[in-house]
This record gives structure tokens, sequence and C-alpha cells, in this order.
DNA sequence: TCATTACCGTACTTTATGGTATGATTTTCT
DNA sequence: AGAAAATCATACCATAAAGTACGGTAATGA
């Protein structure tokens, strides 16, 4: 056994069990980061709803702040997982942004989405990087599957885009219109599933208007 | 000098001294919590700035929530002042639309606009109203404004608008799609005046293409 | 088996902060 | 001038939260 790498052999009992503790620990964490915030929350409440001690809390993330950037870049890894979506070119366009939308709408609406948006633009003043890798990891990657599905479009003929980066920030920000401020701003909870729909449609229509 | 307004008289040498030293802690409580948020802005350094004592502080805003929620009260009502923008229904749509969209990504991406922004939704989780009380003053007025003018635009045949509340939260919305997401999240800092022009001339021209 | 490593429980330290108390000083009103 | 109100400087209080220390106990690996 002389070169089975030394630094990140990813079995034995002991790294098992110590990677799905810090599992645990993220999502303890993330859950209390997302629903009262970077300031409200402690790791004293943390370490209680973990039933451990304090000491092992810190050995397995040395500050509040470290604790944080990890939590941070896991839930931006996995939200740009949930606002993935696939948009098929065989489908007429009207029908796959349509249903790219429906999609869209519903999932960054969720509960979760909004607590991390809110979260990371709440905090992007003073932890500046978390903004900016949430850009690149959610809104940016979505545009780009989008802007590559109408760059596509527009060569077979199907829509007028000339400036495809530039639609698909539009298309996706007419998403966000209506109930996805309301729902940052708390005017609303979490809208109902026709209401989701009727607003998908909306954004998909204008675009598909002028676009069309 | 019988019945002189027993509660609030307007003048009086005292008042006025009051009144003024109110204006200015309210200046810098304001700078201090647009810039660094709520949590991490401490009485002892709003009172330091002031240059006055801690008690004087107190006398005038007995807790830091009170005080938060007079500052964001003022705050909100100069936001929804600085983004009033006039429409001319003597204008051709296309200039009058064209001229509201620039004034508008212009003042939205303010530096000052952006940070009551991140404040508002960043503390709209512990805060209810805040969210609330910010939505009404300053999006919702906005939309109120540009849906008027898109229904009479619509009376006048020059546009082919029949949900002018839709079709104003579209727009406004259209303007929002980049640099103020992107100066939201930190990824740029202030735009130039030329970007905007541009951003603003993209979700005019969309619109009017779909609507015009 | 036995050394090592991780974990537990708990008490502790340090630092920061919202808020109070107080006695002296200045400003305002009459 | 002189009473009343406001302000100042400063010391103080209570609490809370991040982070540390430590002795004992359970799991792990050879």
């Amino acid at each position: 056994m002389i070169g089975s790498a030394a630094t990140s052999p990813p079995s034995g009992r002991r790294e098992l069990r110590r990677a799905s503790r810090r599992e645990a620990i993220l999502n303890v964490a993330q859950r209390s980061f997302l629903e009262r915030g970077y300031a409200a929350t402690t790791m004293n409440a943390i370490a209680a709803e973990l039933g451990g001690s304090k000491g092992t809390l810190w050995s397995y993330f040395p500050s509040k702040e470290q604790l944080f950037a990890a939590v941070l870049d896991r839930a931006t890894a996995s939200f740009r997982e949930l606002v993935a979506v696939t948009l098929n070119p065989a489908d007429p366009p009207e029908r796959a942004i349509r249903s790219f939308c429906r999609r869209f709408v519903e999932r960054i609406c969720s509960p979760e989405a909004i607590a991390l948006y809110r979260l990371v633009i709440g905090e992007s003043q003073r932890f500046p990087e978390v903004g900016r890798i949430f850009y690149e990891r959610a809104p940016a990657i979505t545009r780009k599957i989008m802007a590559d599905y109408l760059a596509g479009a527009a060569e077979r003929g199907q829509l007028m885009v000339t400036n495809s980066a530039l639609a698909a920030e539009q298309l996706t920000h007419l998403c966000l219109a209506g109930m996805h401020q309301r729902a940052m701003l708390g005017v609303i909870d979490s809208p109902s599933s026709t209401a989701i729909r009727a607003e998908a449609d909306n954004a998909a229509g204008l675009f598909l208007r002028a676009y069309g």
C-alpha cells in the first residue's frame, strides 16, 4: 500500500464517518442560515440542534465564516441543479419556451430558492464573493443554456433572435417579474401552481410576440 | 395664542433644533445601515459619528429597531421620489417609453438604490413589514404610473396592450434584467451611462416589438 | 489488546453591543 | 436673571455569542 493516495483516500471507516458528519453539520447549518440569515444564526444553536458538543463543531469548521462559506458553496451548487431546465430543440419553439418558463418559475419561486436568493443578496455586501459565486453558478448558467438554445432556434429560422445572450437575459428575467419579486419582499408567501402557470405563460407570451 | 396647536407647533427654537438634530441622526444612521446592513450597524458607531453622547441618541430613538424603522420609512419615501418618472402622453409612445426606461434604469442602478434594495431584501425575513412597505412605496407606485399611461395609450390606439397592469410589470422588470441584477450581486460596481442607455433601449425595444 | 483518534459535556474566557444612570454643562424660554 | 429642558461625557450593566480548555468516554485501526 505504498502509493494509496495519502491525502484523500475515499474509504476507510473513519473517513466515511467524518464525511457524513460533515454533511449533517452542513444540513443543520444550511437550514438555519436560510431561515434566519447570517447574523441571527448562532453556532450554539447549530451545535445544540446537532446534538453533539461545541468542540466537535469547531473541529469541522474552525469559524462561523468558514461554515457559512461551505454552506453557500453547497447550496449554490445544488441550486444550479434545481433550476437547470432542459430545452428540447426538437419541440416547436413556442412549446419549448413555454415549458421552460413554467418549470423555471416554479423552481425559482420555491421557498428554498427564495430564501437562498435573499441570503445571497443580503450578505453580498459584507461577503462580496458570495454574490459573484452565486451569479456564476446559477443565473449565468441558466442564461447560457437558454442562449445556446435561442441561437440554435435562430439558425433554424424558428425565431428572429439576433443577440441570443441578451434575449436569454430578457426571457429569464421576465419570469421573475411578478410573483418572484413579491415573494422576495414577503408580499406573498408561496404562489399557487395555477398562478405560476399564468405567470410563466405571460413571460413566454411577451417574448414570443417580440421574437416569434 | 390660545389654540396654537399644542401638539405640533411648527416653529419655536427648540422644535426646530430638535427636528434638525433628528434629521442629522437619520442621515448618519441611514448611511450606516445602507452600507453595512442592520446587524453590522452599531448604535455606538452612530453616536460616535454623530459627535454627541449616547443618551441623546436614545432620547430621539428609544431602540435600534425604532431607529431602523424611521430610516427605512424616510429612505423608501425618498426612493419613491427618486424613481418617480414622468410619462408624457403627448409624446409618441416609442419616445415616451424609451425615455422612461432610460431614467428608470439610471436611477434604479444608482449605488444608493442598490444598497437600499439589498437592505430591504436582506431584512425582510426578520422584519416582514419592511418588504411590504417598500413594495407599496416603490415598485407598486412606479408600476401604477406606468399602467395608467399604458392604458391611456391603448385607448388612444397607440399600443396593443390589453392588460395594462401586467404590461407595466413586464416593462419595469425588463429594465432590471441585466445590470441591476449584476449590481445587486456585486458582479459589477456602478454601470456607465452608455451601458445604462443600451440596457434601457433593449428593454424598451423588446416591449415595443411585442406591444407596438 | 492497546494506542490513537474522535467525541462529549461543560465550564470558561473574551469581546461586543444594546441600553441605563448620573452629574456637569449648555441652551432655550419666560 | 433664573427655571426648565436638552446635551454631554463617561462609567456602568446585562446579555449574548464566538471561540477555548479540559478531563472523561466511546469508537477505530493495527
